[in-house]
RNA sequence: GGGCGAAUACCAGAGUGGCCAAAUGGGGCAGACUGUAAAUCUGCUGGUUUAUACCUUCGGUGGUUCGAAUCCAUCUUCGCCCA
């Protein structure tokens, strides 16, 4: 049998990923997985970007358009749902593609993410009760009885994060920080890991020059579809949030659209950060950096 | 021509004798990140390679004072009002 090679791609939003991928996978005749915590649904497709029909080219993309907003959904999902599809794909081909800009996803699929409880709903809420009632400095409690280890290094006022230790310490019977191997899996397949990069400057104003793209393509409009759910957290997405704030009379359209120019840019911005630092990690996984594409 | 008000760090904007290199917000920069990650959180943002230290800053100049962003005089610019 061949060997087997995944070719990741991935780069800041905005750095031509999707088309690079898509060139790719016709020289290849492969498929691409998307590995975007938002693009995975459907219904907002402009803002997130999602290449259209003609634009793919007739190249079968994965983990794309595929969820309801209302859907559940975590980077240990991604790593499953994407090492089943890799798996399909390699029965047919030696090569397989994973495009996207989520980052803790690619990693989750590259060295694999610790096995964790699933927190049953009811148990959740329960918890989030308590929380309102209680406020965060019971949580923060209920941490240093339930996980002391964690509670000394977790970032107090991170109560997202400390819900979330909580929650899993509480479904596991015992503390989180036990449930976390610290080990990286190792893949039954090559992975190649290309990252695009480039100049600050570009990259920002391709990326001003997209969301005015993404106006024009009736972005608003799609804002305005999803506004009644927009307490979802699949909804809680740069680019959204301003024009809901845009509907809510908070801001103008034109400050609105700033702000999210500005917060693409911002969140670019950690992607790069994670980027940087995934470099310079050690790893076994062969990276390469291209250039953005047109 | 006369009267009043304002001028603060990248921007907006507090501060009205010492606790002020100067609140706060925005913007910018840097970072963390193992189950909602386009999320969530953190640090820095006058200079001096380190600083509980020194230097330079609050429109300009000159004063008062042990001490001034803060008080006085004067000049400049801007805004408002009366002509």
């Amino acid at each position: 049998m061949a060997e087997k090679t995944l070719i990741v791609i991935t780069g800041p939003t905005a750095s031509g990923k999707s088309a690079l991928a898509i060139d790719m996978a016709r020289q290849l005749d492969t498929e691409i997985i998307s590995a975007d915590s938002r693009q995975l649904y459907r219904d907002i497709p402009i803002v997130t970007a999602q290449p259209s029909e003609p634009e793919r080219q007739g190249i079968k993309h994965h983990l794309m358009g595929c969820l309801s907003l209302t859907d559940y959904y975590s980077a240990a999902k991604f790593e499953e749902d994407a090492l089943r599809i890799i798996d399909e794909i390699f029965r047919q081909r030696d090569t397989a593609i994973v495009c996207g800009g989520s980052m803790l996803y690619i990693d989750a699929l590259c060295y694999g993410i610790d096995e964790l409880p699933t927190v049953p709903e009811v148990l959740r809420n329960a918890l989030a009760i308590l929380h309102h009632e209680k406020g965060d400095s019971w949580l923060l409690e209920r941490l240093e009885r339930l996980d002391p280890t964690t509670a000394r290094t977790i970032d107090r006022n991170n109560i997202k994060r400390i819900f979330h230790a909580v929650e899993i310490s509480l479904a596991a019977g015992k503390p989180y920080s036990s449930l976390l191997t610290g080990k990286r899996k190792t893949r039954p397949f090559n992975i190649r890991k290309i990252i695009l990069q480039g100049e600050r400057e570009t990259l920002f104003s391709r990326i001003n020059r997209r969301v005015e793209k993404m106006i024009e393509n009736g972005l608003i409009e799609e804002a305005r579809r999803v506004y009644p759910l927009r307490g979802l957290n699949s909804l809680n997405t740069v680019g959204l949030k301003e024009l809901f704030s845009y509907f809510d009379g908070e801001m103008t359209l034109e400050t609105a659209i700033a702000r999210i120019q500005k917060n693409t840019r911002v969140f670019a911005k950690k992607q790069l950060t994670w980027l940087a630092r995934d470099i310079h990690t050690d790893s076994y996984i062969k990276t390469e950096i291209f250039p953005f594409t047109l």
